[in-house]
DNA sequence: TATTTTAACTAACAATTGTTAGTTTGTATG
DNA sequence: CATACAAACTAACAATTGTTAGTTAAAATA
C-alpha cells in the first residue's frame, strides 16, 4: 500500500517553510531539499503545490467549523461560549502552528478551494458576532460595538500562531485561561 | 529634477498589490501593468523591487520607534502610555494600511535592511513590555502575564490593517477609544 | 532655438519556476 | 524465485522571473 506517512512528512514540511517564507517565496526544490530528496521525487506523492496548500488549509478551516458548531449548539452562557472558542483556538494552534501561518497569511493563493475557504471563513465570523451580540443584549457583555468585540479577540487567536512556539512552558490549558482572563475581563485594576 | 512623486506613486502600488497577493507573489510585471506602463520602464524610478519592499517597510518601523519614544518619555499613567500605543497604531496604519499590511507580512524579505527591522522590532516590544511591567507594579494594572497582556494588545494593533480599511464610517478618535476600551477595560459585565 | 533631462519604450538576458517523462532501485508479496 | 509496486532518480520542458542595454519622444531648461 502507498505511503501515507511520506505525504504527510511532505505536507508538515512544507507548512513549516511556508511559515518561514510564505507560499509563493517557498519552491519545490526548497522543499525537496529539506527533505533530502529531488524536487520531481515530490510528484510521487503530492499532485501539485497547490495540492499541497490546500491540504494544509482547508482541513483547518473544518476543525474551526465543526468546533464552532459544537459551541454553538452547547447550552451555556456567552461569556462561557467565549471562553470555549479560545480553547479552540488554543488547541487547534498548538497542535499544528505551521499550517496555521498557511491559513492566516496563504489563503488567497487557493485556487480552486478559495470560494470554500471564504464560505467557511465568513460564516464562522457570522457565528462568533452572533454570540456576542447575543451576550451584549443579555447583560452578560458590557454594551459595545461587537464588531469591535470580536475584531479584537479573533486578531488575538489567530496570531496565536506566532507566540506558542515562542512559550512552550506555557501548557495549553493554563494559556487558555490567563488569555480568556485578559480578553474578557480587560487589564484594568 | 526627477519627479519624485512618480517614485511615490509606484510604492503606493506596489504596497497595494503587496496586501493582496504579498511581496513574492508580485511580479514587477504585475506591478507594471497596474500603472499602465511597462515593467522596464519602472527602473526609472526605483532601483530593485527590493528597493520597494524596503521603502514600504523601514519608513513605517521608525515611524512606530519615534511614535514610542514619545509615549516613552512622557510622563503618564502606564495606562495612559498602552492608551497612547492605541493612538498611535490606529493613526499609522491609518495613514497607510497597504504598508502596513507589508511591514506585518512581508518583512521576513527585507534583505539588508531585516537585521535593522529586527532591531527596531526588538525594541519596540521591550518598550512596551517594560510598560505594562511598571503598570503591574504601580498596581495600575491587574497582576497577570505581562507577556501575555502585549501579546494580546499587540495582535489586535497588528491587525488593524485588515480592519480599518472595512469600517470608514468609524473615525480614528473614536476607534481608538473604542478600541482601548476593550482592550482595557475588557467586555465582562 | 539648442540642449538636456525625464520617462517611457523594445528587445533581450540568464536564472529560476512548476511540472512531466522515462528510468532505476530496493522491498514486499504471490 | 518472480512479480508488483513504491519512491527515488536524471533530464528536460515551456513559462515566467527580475533586470539591463539601448532607443525615442516629449518636456524643461539654457
Amino acid at each position: 500500500m502507498k505511503q501515507e506517512n511520506r505525504r504527510e512528512e511532505i505536507i508538515l514540511t512544507a507548512a513549516k517553510l511556508f511559515k518561514e517564507k510564505g507560499y509563493s517565496a517557498v519552491t519545490m526544490r526548497d522543499l525537496a531539499t529539506e527533505l533530502g530528496i529531488k524536487a520531481a521525487s515530490l510528484y510521487n506523492h503530492i499532485s501539485s503545490k497547490q495540492d499541497i496548500l490546500k491540504s494544509i488549509i482547508i482541513s483547518l478551516a473544518e476543525d474551526f467549523t465543526q468546533g464552532m458548531s459544537d459551541i454553538k449548539s452547547s447550552n451555556e452562557s456567552a461569556i462561557n461560549k467565549l471562553k470555549k472558542i479560545v480553547v479552540l483556538h488554543v488547541q487547534i494552534t498548538a497542535q499544528n502552528t505551521y499550517g496555521m501561518a498557511s491559513l492566516n497569511n496563504d489563503w488567497m493563493h487557493l485556487e480552486n478551494q478559495l470560494d470554500y475557504y471564504l464560505q467557511l471563513r465568513k460564516s464562522y465570523e457570522r457565528d462568533f458576532l452572533e454570540i456576542i451580540k447575543t451576550g451584549i443584549k443579555n447583560n452578560e457583555i458590557i454594551d459595545s460595538n461587537p464588531e469591535i468585540v470580536m475584531f479584537s479577540i479573533l486578531s488575538t487567536l489567530r496570531s496565536l500562531y506566532l507566540w506558542i512556539p515562542k512559550k512552550d512552558e506555557l501548557n495549553r490549558e493554563q494559556l487558555s485561561i490567563e488569555l480568556s482572563e485578559v480578553l474578557i475581563n480587560g487589564i484594568n485594576k
